[in-house]
DNA sequence: CTTGACCTTCCGGTAGCTGGAAGGACCATC
DNA sequence: GATGGTCCTTCCAGCTACCGGAAGGTCAAG
């Protein structure tokens, strides 16, 4: 396959795919032209890594995941950790976004929003 | 006042100011050695810009911002326009989140987290 | 006069790509 | 076999919002 078709199928740009072969997440083979070439392999590979980004997993976490994925030995408490520490981010981060959100939705609610100069938003990031 | 001490003022690092500087957001004065020299205005404006980032504003955004808040015959509608947009953003941002955060959590609970390599967490980015 | 704490500029790196240029390859048609 | 359009390749630059560090000037104290 070409790396058209893996797109298509995947879903990811086509730069995408290549940024991944580059940082040596993938290593599709080449055909006689230079073209890259894809096996199912692969395929299953880059789809794992789109739905891994999906959660929001750095691109680090993927590969621990994606090597992870590939060692049939593993322990599924070391992808259970890797999720885990993940979420608590994702848990951090939201907290720091709904504090935001709450704080301009107050001064939303407050200003007039009109052609006059008075402006609470303005007053609060100018005050604290 | 030289950096270290509006550092200390406004909480931003000596760093951050500079940036700011560069990318003309503020313009502070020069002592005779090179030195920045920081007037009361701009450490009004280093302590506005902390805040609009600490809510989240680009620094387009903040950009803007400023602006408005130097134009005594701004529209407040500008600057609610502005701040609705940004709130929208951050609406938006938290929906993603809290998807990854479910899709995770339930990813998560159903892991069993031993040494065994049977892991639904794998499974289902395998698997979609 | 030296020491240490400032300050300066410049360069490079971060994450995860995206856009674009320059050039080769392939395929269908005339 | 020339042409055109669509693929493919590599490389280079840029995006956000800075941070770290090196090399070197400045200043105040002892």
């Amino acid at each position: 396959m070409n790396i058209s078709d893996v797109a298509r199928e995947t879903g990811l740009p086509a730069k995408t795919i290549r940024y991944y072969e580059e940082i040596n997440l993938i290593k599709p083979l080449r055909d006689t032209n230079g073209y890259r070439l894809f096996r199912v392999s692969d395929v299953h590979k880059l789809a794992f890594l789109g739905r891994a980004r999906a959660l929001g997993f750095s691109i680090e976490d993927c590969r621990r995941l994606l090597a992870l994925y590939e060692d049939q030995d593993r322990a599924s408490a070391d992808v259970k950790q890797l999720a885990e520490e993940h979420l608590a981010q994702i848990d951090e981060k939201i907290a720091q976004l709904r504090s935001m959100q709450e704080t301009l939705r107050h001064l939303v609610r407050e200003c007039a929003g009109d052609s006059r100069p008075d402006c609470p938003i303005l007053r609060d990031l100018a005050n604290g």
